[in-house]
DNA sequence: GCATCGATGAAACAAGTGTTTTAATCGAAC
DNA sequence: GTTCGATTAAAACACTTGTTTCATCGATGC
């Protein structure tokens, strides 16, 4: 190796995940990058191959990361397991994995992967689709598993919709973060707030899980006016 | 006015819309946005004084036109005339708003208002706080209204963790698009998904809003296995 | 000790960026 | 018909972009 410090490449990638999530993709120079990772600009061509390349690099280490943190409490049950299970545990489960998601997604040090997956949204890249197969795909199925448990009479697509419901609540707080922020008019979501919005979220999907899982009605049932 | 066509600044703010909102800012060049409107890189700077103006420009005008198109059937009733209004009437109020918000994000023609709150939110600009005052505060406010009439003993920050729980389910297939799509497999979202969707979002809401604005107990409450 | 090869630094490259300048063109008012 | 102000077109400007080139450095193998 060369002069300069051990690890080049991992400087690189640590400087790219940080800019690439603050700035995006084409804000973000490679003069920038290589500046914060005290490397030259020669040294991102050469192990990365091209800006692209890079970035691609940084998707798939940070969603690697993510992965490997949603899933250090072991693997879940299969559905004939948690089939069994008291509906106490099974909301318990959920919501470890609501507040893991929350913690992922919104909890200062791992910012950067909340970033990356909004900016992959706005402009989808070649990584997307092995993004959706490799790590959405199977965590909606995972969550879909408890639900389902959840409501043994709801159809299929009925607990796809309430998986997406449940996720689209956590997932708002991120993707609308800085218009939230504006609105509850804080510099950032103190931990107090992320654990009640925790809470709420798991209170109000059970309720409405409960209420779609309940029959195959279109119209919502009388319940008594309060 | 000279040769050219007879409205330039028009055709400018047309083509800088679609373009911003299908490729971003930073991927934007002034020069395709002359190209698309069929006028020069001057025009530009003449009309609107720089990119970022021009940028400003779409926003607001984008903005401007959702709110008009969403407040289309009258101003909401105050609080107090609402308070008498029948649960299904406050149902089926809340129903038309989201199925117009989801006309809005989601329907093929107004694609843009969606994608531009989008990219605000992965690089918000100046305009973010005027679109938070002037239009998402209000429009929050206003669903606000409307909750807190069918949960009348829910605190005020649980009508607006509820009012947020909504928003985000809508927000949530407009934000994921691209990798929703993917996971469905479609390649865009279907008149019938729409429906079934608004559909949904209602059931799970209210189910969730009967829920939380039951009591102050932080459990949930059983209701006897399913 | 010398050649080799991976890795790096500095500079140059071609292309594209937003912006400005300058001149030409138009319609309407006098 | 001329003049004037508003609008457009073409070119140039200064700058940044991603990428490449080439010389150099450092350790390793013989």
């Amino acid at each position: 190796m060369a002069s300069g410090s051990p690890q080049t490449p991992g400087r690189l990638l640590a400087a790219a995940t940080d800019l690439f999530a603050r700035r995006g993709f084409h804000a973000t120079s490679i003069r920038d990058i290589a500046e914060r990772a005290g490397a030259n600009v020669a040294a991102g061509h050469y192990h990365y191959g091209s800006k692209r390349g890079l970035y691609v690099q940084v998707l798939r280490a940070q969603f690697a990361l993510v992965r490997e943190l949603t899933t250090r409490d072991g693997a879940l049950p299969s559905k004939r397991v948690l089939a069994r299970w008291p509906r106490r545990e099974l909301i318990a489960l959920l919501t470890r994995r609501v507040a893991g998601t929350v913690e992922v997604l919104l909890d200062p040090p791992s910012q950067a992967h909340g970033a990356l997956m909004l900016r992959e949204m706005c402009d989808p890249t070649d990584a997307l689709p092995i993004i959706v197969d490799e790590f959405i795909r199977p965590q909606m199925k995972e969550t879909a598993r408890i639900v389902a448990c959840l409501a043994p009479h709801a159809s299929a697509r009925t607990v796809e919709q309430v998986v997406r419901s449940i996720i689209a609540q956590v997932l708002f707080y991120r993707f609308t973060m800085p218009a939230t922020l504006l609105l509850i008019g804080a510099p950032r979501y103190s931990r107090r707030f992320l654990n009640e919005m925790t809470a709420h979220v798991i209170r109000f999907s059970i309720g409405g899980l409960a209420h779609v899982g309940r029959g195959r009605r279109r119209r919502d049932s009388p319940r008594g006016r309060r």
